[in-house]
RNA sequence: GGGGAGGUUCCCGAGUGGCCAAAGGGGGCAGACUGUAAAUCUGUUGCGAUACGCUUCGGAGGUUCGAAUCCUCCCCUCCCCA
């Protein structure tokens, strides 16, 4: 292994865009004793494959592992199928649903194959907390339950709110953050990486740790990102989350949609622009003498750049404007290829049937609202209806952004 | 185990026999405007081809011409006491 960066050098880089290291000297410690001793730190960070796809709030997490790598240290990525399917409380305000066994494995195996997107993967160790989760015996869950009291599993902020809101905690929940810990021990992590609302889980792991006899590790925050809503952390079940695998186009008109005043943040967390060209940037938002969908452009881009590659976000910057701001078409539209029918077909079945709207009646009220054209025509008519000849084809838009083109053939 | 309060549409929350497909807010969607899928404003928001019908207010029965509303049983949640 080569030589590894001295200590002072290293924390300018891990602490950038950090909230918080506990404690922060003992990381220095241990940068320390690696350097010494040329063995690199174990670095945890743990997924809950909750979900099939990453996002740009997992990336947040995944760029400080990134760094980590590129210091020298192992990253040891834990995907936590046992841990999915209770469901983490953090930030809850309910009880989540159990995932099945199956779902976990089929998002964990998704899970994985993204992340290398971002991560290099020689210098990772891909973990499944199931591995020693699920051997546990009764004896041991009632051991390690042990190792925590009550008292202070309520000291959390989200328990403590859903306890004085009258809402219902699982004695399952109180479990998670002691699974969450014990995959520390087993892990031997020197150091876990998660998100501000994981504080609470993390600290549950230096304490086993140390009950285990082990250095307990350091605990490292980042700040959440946003979704796209900008208020609610990024998540995809709140549905305001951008996909590391979204299409172009789709991944620029998210970021778009952000509101103005997040724009900060998202630079910070999201952009890889260098320092230079950041703190130029936060100067100019801060200043509000330029237009903010400048600098949301820019940024939409960049984010476009970093998971399609340099030039597709100026390409889907392009295709934006054609769509948004000249109410254009795009240049691809995807093709449904229907059979002939003898009778004119109905708009408002047709619309319904290809999913374009969940009813009929959504379909009608899409219509009433001026929100559907064919063929660049407005449909005003609920009862309109269009020939299906053989041969015949139609672009039909829904909303804004929905474009479909359907060809009928014998 | 005893006592009390509750479970309403995607979410929060009003509604105590017909005027309830159910107020209001949030969210979503559409339109207008714009600087963007920001912000703002307007409309809309169970299903079915309009009138009309159908399904919905934790679940199952019942009373009634008529039930989210009344009765019975059951399930679930919260609070207090043990």
């Amino acid at each position: 292994m080569s030589s590894m960066l001295p200590v002072d050098q290293q924390m300018r880089l891990l602490e950038r865009g950090v909230e918080e290291i506990l404690p922060k000297d003992e990381l220095e410690t241990k940068l320390a004793k690696a350097i010494e001793t040329q063995t690199p730190l174990r670095i945890k960070e743990g997924f809950d494959a909750s979900a099939p796809d990453l996002h740009l709030g997992h990336c947040v997490q995944l760029r400080k592992l990134r760094q980590f790598q590129d210091l020298g240290h192992q990253v040891l990525f834990l995907i936590g199928d046992f841990t999915a399917m209770i469901g983490d409380p953090s930030g809850k305000s309910a009880t989540r649903p159990m995932l099945t066994r199956e779902q976990v494995l089929e998002n964990a195996e998704s899970y994985r194959k993204q992340v290398f997107k971002v991560l290099d993967p020689d210098k990772i160790e891909v973990l499944f907390n199931s591995e020693w989760c699920l051997p546990m015996t009764s004896v041991d869950v009632l051991q390690l339950s042990s190792q925590y009291t009550v008292a202070r599993m309520i000291e959390r902020d989200d328990f403590q709110k859903r306890y004085r809101g009258g809402q219902p905690i699982s004695l399952q929940e109180f479990l998670y953050p002691l699974f969450q810990g014990y995959d520390s021990v087993q892990m031997k992590a020197d150091v876990e990486l998660g998100g501000t609302d994981q504080k609470f889980n993390l600290l549950v792991g230096r304490e086993l740790q140390r009950v285990a006899g082990q250095r307990p590790q350091t605990v490292m925050t980042l700040p959440l990102l946003p979704g796209t809503d900008g208020v609610e952390k990024m998540s995809k079940s709140l549905g305001n989350a951008i996909g590391i695998t979204e299409p172009p186009s789709e991944m620029f008109g998210k970021v778009m949609s952000i509101p103005d005043d997040a724009m900060a943040r998202w630079f910070e967390l999201v952009s890889d622009l260098d320092t230079a060209a950041y703190d130029q940037v936060i100067q100019d938002i801060e200043a509000q003498q330029t237009n903010p969908s400048v600098h949301k452009r820019r940024l939409a881009a960049n984010v476009v750049d970093q998971f399609h590659g340099p030039g597709e976000g100026a390409k889907a910057e392009v295709a934006f404007d054609k769509i948004f701001v000249k109410g254009g078409e795009p240049d691809e539209v995807e093709c449904q290829v229907l059979p002939v029918a003898e009778e004119p077909v109905w708009i408002v079945g047709l619309l319904a049937d290809l999913k374009l709207a969940p009813s009929r009646g959504e379909a009608r009220r899409l219509i009433q609202q001026g929100g559907v054209a064919v063929e660049g025509e407005r449909v005003t008519d609920v009862s309109a209806t269009i020939a299906g000849v053989d041969g015949s084809r139609y672009r039909l838009k829904v909303g804004k952004r929905r474009f479909l083109d359907i060809e009928f053939r014998a």
